[in-house]
DNA sequence: GTCGGACCTTGCCCCTGGGGCAAGGTCAAA
DNA sequence: TTTGACCTTGCCCCAGGGGCAAGGTCCGAC
């Protein structure tokens, strides 16, 4: 006959625990000694060992209830099942290890590989930080906004990057950035592209055409994701 | 501009839990449309995940937000930290899976390795599972009353249990629960048993004798602990 | 132009698995 | 006898949301 201190310790959890176990049914109330102790006998042992290898497995108190007081094949099914998805979630915790390890630097944890992919091709081109980002927050934009077409569009978009004229212009675009809104480079670079999206625009298909743009229009909403050539930019070429 | 749908589906938590982090200061409040409704950007669907990230990573929402307006260096401190205790929790998970397995059988879970191996040792002589169980039961109550006591009279024990005259006595005592009281046999074992003792006492240490009943008695309080075979026993040996 | 269904808003209460603390009563050893 | 470590009940608290109510809104179909 032990008390209520001795069985917790034998178990690892609190007397706190046990009471807990005590008003959910869990564990049956032993009797009481003259001044009112609970006084516990080695089948609560047992018993409360058996609750902390299910709740610790992850099972909730109320099906722990139910598992101990069923029969030996209704036990044995649960605990091949519990085993299971403890199995899952193991797997799952190692998951979450990669993508912790992936919160450090990368952006492979927001985007579609096929989009992180894409802006490794980007950052080995020589494209500046900023318009990565902000290339990066558009898909991010477009993917949530709609998952199938950013699949379409990012496809399309790898294949443009893989032509030397369109990377070109995309460079300049890039660097114009920081060009005087009356630099004399930008009309040049407006027509240019205009003249550039002409002649491929008969290869695209019958759906919407693909403006490449539209990832910088997605931004647009966000701080400092345009500036003054940029702006003439968008003028002269809608012009 | 996306809605809280959106982003929760992005992040695959629900809008409840949106706007959960927002109560709790982990993500900001994003701007209203005319209507009212929250509109995010690329950077809301960037620290989501990372709070998901983290989260699923057992770390608290407010150390979460704490981290995530920390410098780079505290940052990578504490998901080193965070991925050693996920580390941690998997090998604990496969103990408890490990632990599970015992659940379906075996006594192992419930005593020490020693003790195990004791009632493995009485199984295989042909002991009851009667009396195995009550053997089980007060090496459990021992062991969780003084655990280091425990540990040293299963030493001797094991070492009785070794003594062929001592594990037929042992034998004839299991067998003696289902004999009648008047049994004739019964004062003959208590003789037996007595000089048994009588001469194996001298070799014990000057420690507290220990007497093999000694389970017996522990496991005493218990519902079906005795016989009437086993009580006539008990007088037996006191006379 | 209006209808239906899927969205959004705030607010409040509910759940698990206990922890903490209060305000006592009890036990054992020095 | 006193002290410290037990034990008792009772009540409130926490995270991390889920559920539901009682509305307002948006969008596409008819």
């Amino acid at each position: 006959m032990i008390t209520i201190g001795q069985l917790a310790d034998y178990a690892g959890v609190t007397t706190k625990a046990v009471r807990h176990y005590h008003e959910r049914g869990l564990l049956a109330e032993p009797g009481r000694d003259s001044s009112g102790y609970r006084r516990y006998t080695a089948k609560d042992a047992v018993d409360l060992v058996k609750i902390r290898t299910l709740a610790n497995a992850g099972v909730p108190l109320t099906r722990i209830k139910d598992l101990l007081d069923a029969d030996q094949d209704t036990l044995t099914a649960a605990i091949t099942e519990i085993d299971h998805n403890l199995h899952d979630r193991i797997a799952q915790l190692r998951r979450t290890r990669d993508q912790l390890a992936q919160l450090r630097g990368g952006d492979r944890l927001f985007v579609s590989p096929e989009v992180a992919d894409y802006l490794d091709d980007l950052r080995e081109l020589g494209v500046s930080e900023r318009q990565t980002h902000l290339e990066r927050d558009g898909w991010i934009l477009m993917q949530t906004a709609s998952p199938e077409d950013a699949s379409v569009w990012i496809a399309e978009k790898r294949e443009l990057i893989a032509d030397p004229e369109f990377r070109a212009l995309y460079l300049e675009h890039d660097a114009a950035y920081d060009w005087s809104p009356d630099d004399p480079r930008l009309p040049a670079l407006a027509d240019r592209t205009r003249t550039w999206f002409a002649s491929h625009h008969s290869r695209s298909e019958t759906r919407p055409v693909h403006n490449p743009a539209i990832a910088r229009l997605a931004a647009q909403s966000q701080p400092g994701a345009s500036s003054p050539a940029w702006d003439r930019l968008a003028q002269l070429m809608k012009g």
